[in-house]
DNA sequence: TAGTTTCGTGCAAACGTTTGCACAGCGCGA
DNA sequence: TCGCGCTGTGCAAACGTTTGCACGAAACTA
């Protein structure tokens, strides 16, 4: 019923070959057989079939784009940026999302290799062997983890969590949690070795709760063992868990920030909604959707770049952080702290 | 360098026809001969290509779902949804994001057009005649939208909104304001329809702001209105921008519930985490989406299928709600109220 | 035994494109 | 006049599948 490439050649009166240049190489054709082959197209309601095109070219002009969840607000805003990307590009995304499960997520990138030209890993939980396996049947780029040998774009977290203690210690926090997120991420461990250090540089204790689940859920889950840990400000994983983890305090009846400081990680739109606003470190996740897009299309060109592209951060400081029991420290530095890097500037621009 | 189905044929020495019916035709083929052709195939990895076979059979199993806005928590508990009975069925979903511009939109739907077997429209925000027109380039699915000759999956929200003006009605609200949605939005003027009768058969007074934006700052944007008209109790269009309007409210110097009661609708998980605690119309969009996804699958098999679909919402009182000045009802039913059509019971229960 | 059905397989023509190659026509310099 | 290069077009072979048709062998039926 929709009108080939066939028709089109027909109705103009030139071979199909013709009207193929037309479309993907116009500077080939003669300017007036091309204007005319254009009109008949148009006539037509011509589009070119792209499972045909994908079956010689080989590119199928689409990307995958595989998240842990996509009901977590921390994706929607890289996804966006991601297809906007792709969408300048003539690209488009396949956005799928694994319900946090590393299983999943290797049977999705199988399902997806052969029908996308790659795929953009985002906050994978499986291990680095099985992603560099799956990186030899289809181009990947890897996003929220450190891996050598392929591309991937990541937060610099590492500082986000040091800025984070940091910021804590200033205010005389001593007694801090570090409520960590699910197994398999790259992320939480970041996070567990820069806030560890940079708790141990300012002679505070570090407890470490966890793996939780990423969610409100995990969040309000972790109260009770906050509230017995005895201490006085928390870092979440996220700003969700920190949302729920409020919660929970505060049905514990405790009062944030008065007795516990929280603060979460990502920045997500919610976390200027809640009461109190969240104290938290902002990611730059559009910027990450742009960049991850761009690596895997350059990638695409030239055969095994394997660009690392790291994304400052930066702490975000609102309600949910107040001073605690030891000496403040006024040297704090308090907001925005961190730009981006020289040559990745215009992705940390949001 | 993938295996295609030719070196399965050889390393099993049979011909290619008979590997493509080990695959797509299993009954036509010899128990033995089946065994050793799957044993060749999972040797060397071998995986269909699905544009080959599309282009054959006509058939992607992909299937586009476009949405207003993927950082609106209304859609991805439908998105994932319909994800998941998508990949049940053996299809992919293809989301995509309009930026709640109607123009975009109509562009999505054709650049989809050839490469799913179908498309979910939801919550559009062209016009009817344009949405009829393109549903004869692809088969279309509309979510969120009533229109006839077409399948349809819509929720009840004139139901909703009727037992929201209800209830604030029976908590002594005589003088309401409803928060009107995007233009081009068939939800927001079925809600307006409902409330106005509603608050009709109420004796009580409805104003009408907007077209807004859809959005918590679309919500707090309107703050200022709200206080002016000398409202007691406020319906919004969705709950992101009741939360926006709770905010704003506030930096009037207003109290929720005290001042001013607020209904949301949609039910997001987030209406449970802000405080006051959101009272809001629950709709079921994880069944929307099941239903939408099994709609355009059966609407595949035979032609012309233009079943309409309306999934029921009930009302969840919570803590953003309180009495107005007016006499109470003590009748108010609050709580559950609806339940599922008999004949899409498995997709309303969620 | 002959005829008929069933089963399993092979053959080859599609599906709608892209692209290397060939070739015709033309203009130009020698 | 010849040879050369350039431009625009046609030709046909791919790409990796599916599927209608044909055919041989085996298994029934009469």
């Amino acid at each position: 019923m929709p009108a080939t490439i066939r028709d089109v050649a027909r109705e103009s009166g030139v071979h199909i070959s013709t009207v193929s240049r037309t479309f993907s190489a116009p500077h080939l054709v003669n300017a007036e057989t091309r204007s005319r082959v254009l009109a008949c197209a148009e006539h037509l309601g011509y589009r070119p079939n792209r499972a045909a095109r994908a079956l010689i070219t080989g590119r199928t002009h689409n990307i995958g784009l595989i998240v842990a969840d996509i009901a977590n607000p921390f994706f929607p805003p890289l996804i966006k940026a991601a297809e906007s990307q792709a969408r300048q590009r003539d690209y488009h995304i396949f956005v799928t999302d694994t319900n946090e499960d590393a299983s999943v997520e290797e049977d999705l990138v199988r399902a997806l290799a052969k029908q996308v030209d790659g795929v953009l890993l985002c906050s994978p939980r499986m291990s680095n062997s099985l992603i560099e396996q799956l990186s030899r049947e289809v181009p990947l780029v890897v996003v929220n983890r450190q891996l050598t040998g392929l591309p991937t774009v990541v937060m610099d977290v590492a500082q986000g969590a040091r800025l984070a203690i940091d910021h804590l210690n200033g205010l005389g926090h001593r007694r801090i949690a570090l409520v960590a997120g699910p197994r398999g991420s790259w992320t939480s461990r970041e996070i567990r070795r820069s806030a560890m250090s940079a708790a141990r540089a300012g002679d505070a204790d570090l407890t470490v709760i966890g793996p939780n689940q990423p969610t409100e859920d995990g969040g309000m889950a972790v109260a009770e063992q906050i509230v017995r840990a005895g201490v006085t400000a928390v870092l979440a994983y996220n700003d969700l868990m920190a949302i729920g983890l409020i919660e929970g305090l505060t049905a514990q009846g405790q009062r944030v920030p008065e007795d516990v400081s929280v603060v979460g990680i990502d920045d997500i739109a919610l976390s200027r909604l809640t009461r109190p606003k969240l104290t938290t470190v902002a990611t730059p996740t559009a910027a990450a959707g742009r960049a991850a897009v761009d690596m895997l299309l350059a990638h695409g060109d030239d055969r095994r770049t394997t660009a690392q592209i790291t994304l400052q951060t930066e702490l975000v400081i609102r309600d949910s952080t107040g001073p605690g029991p030891g000496p403040h420290s006024h040297a704090d530095p308090g907001g925005v702290v961190a730009t981006a890097l020289g040559d990745v500037a215009s992705y940390a621009k949001e």
